[in-house]
DNA sequence: ACCTGGTCCCGGGCTCGGTTTT
DNA sequence: AAAACCGAGCCCGGGACCAGGT
């Protein structure tokens, strides 16, 4: 939030009217412009990519560490301000001659949005181009073809492919796989949880994040606080509690919050009562499935998950229960047989647990009952303001 | 043996740029 | 210029088959 919009708000018809002033602050999935308490990281990686600044290629990099670690947040927001000083640089002046050294492009892509080869070079040429690129009708050796083109011309590139290695997206090698075959002055740059001795490709260079320590994330939480919330809605010591719960788990941390200020915004209140609070916690699985994972699924899917979520305990006994009431919903128009596949589907990657339950009347195989592993009140949240904004 | 739940797979068809024909 | 057609990726639907219980 800038200052403009700071102003605005003490100025607009919302102020203190609110607990949930400015729910982008406290998401869970939306990344600050300048991370909070990662300066030592932000160097780390300026290390690594240093060479770049002199115009020769920087080492291929993994970034690893558990969720909520600032991962993601740190990458993205130094790539968006780096990719701002890419290209030919002014001559600098040596001891023999003048050279012109060009600061590659650097580019920020999340595998989530983008695994598969032609989502892959759509991300990529979409970060670089100013006009839109198709994303129906053409051939992903043509958009190969034309990333090439790019590379031919254009300065050298990195590229950051973040949340490799999860259930719906390619792994590392892979992901390189497709990148080395657009160019060979290309740098990747892959992030994922894993270490890098459990994945399937050597980097050149790593840099680690580590979970956030207390008074870090508890920093990291009131500056959110502060532009998210309505004023003084959340105590210092209600902090203290989130970030003591959360584990230095940053996503769930704001999950926390935001859950907690959902429930006393929805009860009328006027700041986070400490039964806010609890609600905000007990509102988020542990562990955890990141909502960026389930925000970055198909609208269908989302829907499906929205829908199961909103489900009474009747319905969601079992799969096949939960079947039935979903596909009758109105918002639904996938057939029942789709919607049951999905859901084991779901299930399979991990955004559902599927518990077993013992009935009496038992002929045939016990059904499951599916419980969500991700926050369902903020997820539900987040999908409705997705889709007011369109 | 029988029954119901769960897994796996793939053909068809949808959407929507691009291309050819009218 | 408009219309008809083509073909890209990928989503949906459903059926064959396997698993695990009485």
């Amino acid at each position: 939030m800038n200052i403009d919009d700071r102003i605005e708000r003490r100025l607009g018809y919302d102020t203190g009217l609110s607990v949930l002033a400015d729910f982008e602050a406290v998401s869970p999935v939306s990344h600050a412009e300048s991370p909070v308490g990662r300066g030592p990281a932000i160097e780390r990686l300026l290390d690594v990519f240093a060479p770049a600044f002199s115009g020769s290629l920087p080492p291929s990099l993994y970034v690893y560490g558990p969720k909520g670690s600032g991962k993601s947040a740190v990458v993205s927001a130094l790539f968006d301000r780096l990719s701002t000083h890419s290209g030919p640089r002014q001559a600098i002046q040596t001891t023999t001659r003048a050279v012109e050294p060009t600061i590659p492009g650097f580019v920020y892509v999340d595998a989530r949005h983008a695994s598969t080869r032609f989502r892959l070079y759509h991300a990529m040429l979409a970060a670089m181009s100013d006009d839109p690129v198709p994303d129906h009708g053409i051939g992903t050796e043509e958009l190969a073809e034309s990333l090439r083109d790019v590379m031919r011309t254009g300065p050298d590139l990195v590229v950051a492919v973040d949340h490799t290695n999860e259930v719906e997206t390619p792994p590392a090698s892979t992901l390189i796989g497709w990148l080395t075959d657009v160019g060979e002055r290309l740098v990747p740059a892959c992030i994922g949880r894993d270490p890098p001795d459990a994945i399937d490709w050597e980097p050149e260079s790593t840099v680690e994040f580590a979970k956030y320590r207390r008074h870090v994330l508890v920093e990291l939480l009131t500056s959110r606080c502060s532009t998210g919330l309505g004023r003084d809605a959340l105590t210092h010591d209600q902090i203290r509690d989130i970030v003591e719960w959360s584990a230095g788990d940053a996503h769930d941390a704001l999950a926390a919050v935001m859950g907690a200020a959902v429930s006393a915004e929805r009860a009328g209140a006027s700041t986070i009562r400490s039964a806010d609070v609890d609600t905000g916690i007990e509102g988020v699985p542990r562990p955890c499935v990141a909502l960026g994972r389930v925000l970055a699924l198909p609208e269908s899917r989302q829907r499906l998950l929205y829908e199961l979520a909103g489900l009474s305990d009747d319905e969601r006994s079992t799969v096949g229960a939960a079947t039935e009431a979903i596909a009758a919903r109105p918002g639904v128009d996938l057939s029942a047989s789709t919607v049951r596949r999905v859901l084991y589907e779901l299930a399979d990657a991990g955004l559902l647990e599927r518990v077993t339950v013992h009935r009496s009347d038992g002929k045939g195989r016990p059904p499951s009952r599916l419980v969500p592993l991700f926050p369902t009140v903020v997820f539900r949240e987040l999908f409705d303001r997705q889709a007011r904004t369109g």
